[in-house]
Order: structure tokens, then C-alpha cells, then sequence
DNA sequence: AGAAGTTAGTTCGAGAATCGAAATAACTTG
DNA sequence: CAAGTTATTTCGATTCTCGAACTAACTTCT
């Protein structure tokens, strides 16, 4: 039986070998080996690579164990800025992040996306150019992500649906941004990028998690062993045109009718509650109104809560994850998270919620940014992603 | 950058072999090294392995193409068996596969699963070695498949609900078989290993695909990127204890009411048809009536499918695959198949159904035993499989 | 028929990446 | 300060692959 072990790929163990120190869980070259399993003069190539590239230094020595000090390791934090932006409908929030992989700062700032992608790309670009210049480093930008609203083709970074981005489809988004910067660009769906951000801030690569973003409107991002699972035709994690008894007729913008979007996006609760003569117009206000304890605007929340929660048990029992994560403005709602969690916890096979944990996302709003950011670095560091913590 | 290729898993490459010759791909040396891409001098390593394994053999000359005339290779059918068998409720399908992957015969037998693992496997074991024994090839059995109706915990191949099957969980399936056959062995889910084989049959190792067994009860297995994915619990595919409206208070063995399973699996409709005082007694029994242009079983299979295709729409817009599979006993009515593939197209979204098809599995009652022949095939020749045809 | 050209397959050395053992370095402890 | 311990580097040995040169076996053209 000729059985060489399978050679894990190079640039994989040096992502692991970056994260390791990054969390603090080996600090030295030793510690590496132990950690990972792999021979000492291995680790040592590593790091000799990631020094030479400058993301790694040495930072005097630890405590000896009894013998010889290790020689502390560290990430240098001025290799150079990886520049994401997650676009919504009315504004983009925009974060510096390190060739390490942390997130330094962030802004927000509005943007409209009707007037087309050149003036919106602008924008976007002229404020990330200002921030990397702002922090003062001496290296510039190496990549760039950008996370859109809606149903992307990965391979062109372009909108796939007319839908509500008039302009978008067929513009060349990726090469844009890479003209634009003269580096590495990548572009992909909002909630994509918001479950690969989220799933790599709380669970490992062997692991499976959901993550649906709830607001205007509800996406969600799929991710499997790891990785982010895009599907046949790039158009996985569509929970928001699944047929909800409760929707009734209720026309959607897909064309059919009774879909979860149109009773429990937050769109759908700004029509609501606009037929019963309540006066909002966008999701901010409708979660205001909760805020200020309105009882209309409330149930109307714990609802929608209750629609979703019904939906996502049917795809929780299919899927198994071992995370549900919610985002999104609705997801600042306990209320709403509460709904969600229970309906599922109702409607889902025993042996699926065992060990499921159904939780607001941690990364909260900068979960499409973690994603962008990882995806980036993928491309820059290597391949797939490395074994966690 | 230090990004050396991520040299391939040889394992993988070896598969790849054997899969071109098997399916004419490929069929000299020089033709397996233009198809993979890979030198001549590697495949030329690779096949003097094979034959020494007793996997290859030359088989005369080909046809020139203006030059020296190919070796042609062949695959060797007696180098041993792989035993594998599906068991159901009352009766377990016996197969036999050759050391590359082809199924030879197979053979169905009465057994009763009620009666515990012992006699159970002790029947389905004796029927193995007597198979096997009768086909007077030289070398013996080099490894064992086995799929279980109901949820399995794979790394001690037992059932892991009480469910149906007393006494069966914790038995220690696979460490019997083992012991028994002083071969590899592997247990896995039915609906898995269905998955699993008819995936392979149809699609490549970077699609995706849905399979569903329905029968007496409902199952799927989910197929990633070729791979099996059996989520955070193992209890990944689950359609069956999804709610439907139409289920009404039905009670569900899970302790739920209104799950799918009450009134779209054989079991329901023999309940729901016993309601009606129409005498039948098991899966089979309706689909003779259905046969035989029953009105009333016709138009409850009909409506049955609608439900399945309701579940499996919302399943199929999260999701997104490549292909939607049906099989077990009520997939062999195309009438079942037509509700089925008309009520997912009308609830999915267009850029879901697009390239969606849905069809009854081409290897039908075979599906599991194929899936059981891959795994256990990638145990014994290496580990992942390999680049489709 | 024989030379020229083409295709098939093998041999052999270079290159990439790992590991393990031994050497070296730097401590702690008795 | 010697003995034991831990950290790191050095240096083959190994395992893979590839590519180039070489041999083998044809077809075809003259």
C-alpha cells in the first residue's frame, strides 16, 4: 500500500503558524512545533520566511521551562494595510486591517449606490485611501475586499441581478479595484463575507456554521469545514424567498408570493407597520420604535423573529450546523434573537440542537469586513485557511 | 512570496488512474499523462505500483497515431472483493465490487433488523462470504460496507437512536465486521452512502448534490464538493421532521406533530390509505395500487411528492446544488418524481433552478452500495477521490 | 526499402518540501 | 560548576514531483 502522508500544503501551516501567534497560543518556535505537530527545523523555515516578509519578529525572550529561553515571536503590525468596505444600501462602513489579520479601525460614511458603481467605487476608494494614509505607515496598500448587497459573481466581483443596484451588473467591480489600487481585490456577497468573518472569530476550520444577516434584507452566508460554500451557481444561503404560510399573497420582488422577506425583512415590517398608519421609512426606524418600547413595532419585531426561526429550523435540521449567528440591524434586538432561537429550538430534531448555539454575532457590524479581510489575506498568505487556535 | 505548488495528494492522483481506465478516459500511459496534466515519468511510477498491486494489467497494443503504438492498460477484476450491503427493514441488498470500483452482482435477502445486530449481521455476513466464496476468485474479501437505516455514529458504525432498531445501538457495528471479516469496514447512514454513490455516478468532485431516499421513511444525504458532509452531529439531512402545513396535528414519532414524515413518507400513506379503509400493509403495497392506476393511492403519491417538493424548495434555495437526486421505493414512480420536480421549480428562486436538475438516481436501488463501495475504497487506496473523468 | 518524422515509454538527475538525528546554545538546579 | 533540560539550528535522508534526454516502435514519404 504506497501511503506517503498527504503533504499538507506550505502556505496552509504558515497561516496556522500566523494565527497561533497571533492568539497567543505558541510563542515561540518550539511551542509552534508542539502545537502543530510538525519537526522543529520546519517551524524554523517558516519563520525565517515570515521574518524575511516582514509580518514576524522577535520580541526578547519568554520564561525558560528549565532550560534554554524561547525566543518570543511576534506580528509586526506595519507590514502594510489590507482596506475592506461592506456596502449597504445607503451607506459603507470602511476598516484598516493589518497584513496580521486584526482589525485597526473602522469608519462609516454614506454613499448611494443608485447613482451607479463609479461614483460609489470612488467614494469608497478615496476614503480608504485617506485612512491607510492617515495611520502613518510606511508601507501601503497590499489588498483590498469589498462585500455588496446582493448575489455576486465572484470571478468578475460583479452584482449578478439587476435588483436595486441599477448600473452594477456587468461593470467589473474586481478589476477596478485592482486597477484603482494596483494590488489584490476581492468582491463577494455581504453575507458571505459576514459567516466566513464571524465563523473564524468563534469556530474552527473543521467546523460548520450559519450566519444570516437580518436587515433591510435577509441573506445568509453558508460556511462548511471552514470554507465558504458558495454553491452551483454562486447563489447559496437564499433564505429570504422561502414560502411562509403566514405571508399569504403578499407579492415579492422575485416575482412569486408568500415569501419569508416580505413579513420579516426589515422592509417588509416598514410596510407593515406604514399600513397601519405608523410613520417610518427605514429599518432604523422601526428598531427605534422598539427601542422606545412601542407595542405595535415590538410584536411586529418578535414576529418577524418567529417567521425566521421557522424558516431556519427546516434548514438547521438539513444542515446541522454546529452555529446559527445572527447580524444585521435586526440582530441588535434580543427580542429578535430570542424569537429566532426559540422557534428553532422548537421545531428542530433533538439529535441537530444538542449542541447548537444560536447567538448574535460577535464581530457585530464589522463581520463582512473580518471576511473580506480573511479572503484577501487567503490570496496574499496562501490557500485555505489553518487549523485554529 | 514563497508559494510553492501545493504538490497533490498521491492517493488522489492514484485514483484518478484508475478512474480513467474504468471509464475509457484514458487508456495508455501517455493519454493519463496528457488527462491529468502530470508527467509522463509520474504516471509511468504510478502504474508500475498498480500492477504490482494486482490493480492494472497490460493489455496488448493500440492503435498508432503516427508514432509507437500505446500499451493499452486495463483494469484487473479478480484482485479481491469489496462486500458491501444495504440493509433496510425487512430485507438487506448484498453487493460485490471488484478492487476497482465495479459492481459485479447483487443479491437480496429477507432479514429482520428487530431481532438485534447479532443474527442480523451474522445473516448478512454469511451471505457476503458465500457471494464472495462462489465466485472462485483467487484473493478474498479486502474490505466490507454496511448502510444503516437511521442516524449512525460513524466512528463506531452503530445506530444512534433506540428509533426502530433495538439492541443495535452501541453494538459496535464496524469493530464486528471487522473482527468478523479481518478486513476494512465502514458503516455509515443509508441516505449517505445513496448520496455518496450516485454522485459519483453522475457528477463531478467540485459539484454538489442533494439525494433524497424516500421509501417507508424519508432520508437525504448532502454531497459537497464531492465529499460527504454529514454535519456538526453527524445528523446532517434531515428532511423528514420538517413541518409542514398540510401535516395539520398528525403526531411524528420524533414527538413533534406536523412533520413531513406523517404524511409524505410510505409509512403515512399506508396510515393515511388505512384511514380510508383501503387494506395495505406497507410501502410496496401502495405502490402496486399506484400501479395498478388506483385512484385514490395515485392522487395521495401525487400530493406526497408536492409535500417532499415543498420541503425540499426551501432546502434547494439554501443550499443551491448542482443536481437533486430521488431515490428509494416511491422515486420509481415518474409521477412522484413530476410532483416533485414541479413544485421545487415553482418555489425556487431562477438563479437556483437554472442549471438545476432534478431526476430519479440512474443507480436506483444500487445507489448505497456503490457509496458504501467508495468509502470503503478510500480507505483501503488512499484518502479523497480523485478528478472526474 | 530506408531515411525521416512522430508518438510512447523509460531512465536519471534536479528541485521542493519534509522529517529526524545530532550539534549547538542557553538556561536551571543541585 | 557539573549535570540535566529546553530551545534552536544544521545537516543529511526521504519522498515526492518534474523535465530532459534517451530508447523503442511505429508510419510515411521518397
Amino acid at each position: 500500500m504506497p501511503m506517503p502522508l498527504p503533504t499538507p500544503p506550505p502556505g496552509r501551516q504558515t497561516q496556522a503558524i500566523i494565527e497561533h501567534i497571533a492568539h497567543g497560543t505558541a510563542t515561540s518556535r518550539s511551542e509552534l512545533a508542539r502545537v502543530l505537530g510538525v519537526a522543529p527545523s520546519t517551524v524554523a523555515l517558516r519563520i525565517n520566511e515570515l521574518t524575511e516578509l516582514g509580518v514576524v519578529v522577535e520580541d526578547g525572550t519568554g520564561v525558560s521551562r528549565g532550560g534554554r529561553k524561547p525566543r518570543v515571536l511576534r506580528l509586526r503590525e506595519d507590514g502594510g494595510h489590507i482596506m475592506v468596505a461592506d456596502l449597504g444600501g445607503h451607506h459603507a462602513r470602511i476598516g484598516r486591517f493589518t497584513l496580521t489579520g486584526s482589525l485597526v479601525e473602522t469608519r462609516s460614511l454614506p454613499v448611494r449606490v443608485e447613482e451607479g458603481p463609479e461614483p460609489t467605487l470612488r467614494t469608497i476608494a478615496d476614503a480608504m485611501k485617506a485612512m491607510a494614509a492617515a495611520s502613518g505607515g510606511p508601507a501601503g496598500i497590499k489588498g483590498v475586499g469589498l462585500a455588496l448587497p446582493g448575489p455576486v459573481d465572484v470571478a468578475t466581483g460583479d452584482v449578478k441581478l439587476p435588483s436595486r443596484m441599477p448600473d452594477w451588473p456587468g461593470f467589473g467591480v474586481r478589476a477596478w479595484l485592482e486597477r484603482e489600487f494596483g494590488a489584490v481585490a476581492v468582491v463577494d456577497n455581504d453575507a458571505n463575507l459576514s459567516a466566513l468573518g464571524e465563523h473564524h472569530a468563534q469556530l474552527g476550520p473543521d467546523q460548520h456554521s450559519i450566519t444570516v444577516k437580518a436587515g433591510t434584507a435577509i441573506g445568509s452566508g453558508i460556511i462548511v469545514r471552514g470554507e465558504l460554500y458558495r454553491g452551483a451557481t454562486g447563489a447559496a444561503g437564499d433564505v429570504t424567498h422561502t414560502r411562509v404560510a403566514a405571508a399569504g399573497d403578499e407579492p415579492c420582488s422575485c416575482g412569486n408570493t408568500g415569501c419569508l422577506e416580505t413579513i420579516a425583512s426589515g422592509a417588509g415590517l416598514v410596510r407593515q407597520l406604514a399600513r397601519q398608519g405608523v410613520a417610518v421609512e427605514s429599518t432604523a426606524d422601526v428598531l427605534d420604535l422598539v427601542h422606545k418600547a412601542d407595542p405595535i413595532a415590538t410584536t411586529m419585531l418578535r414576529t418577524a423573529g418567529t417567521y425566521l426561526g421557522e424558516v431556519l429550523s427546516s434548514v438547521v435540521n438539513f444542515f446541522n450546523p454546529d452555529c446559527l449567528f445572527l447580524t444585521g440591524g435586526m440582530a441588535s434586538s434580543e427580542l429578535f434573537i430570542a424569537a429566532v432561537r426559540s422557534r428553532v429550538y422548537e421545531g428542530c430534531h433533538p439529535l441537530v440542537t444538542q449542541n447548537l448555539r444560536i447567538e448574535a454575532a460577535r464581530t457585530g457590524p464589522d463581520a463582512g469586513l473580518h471576511g473580506a479581510a480573511r479572503l484577501v489575506l487567503d490570496q496574499i498568505l496562501g490557500q485555505s485557511r489553518p487549523a485554529g487556535h
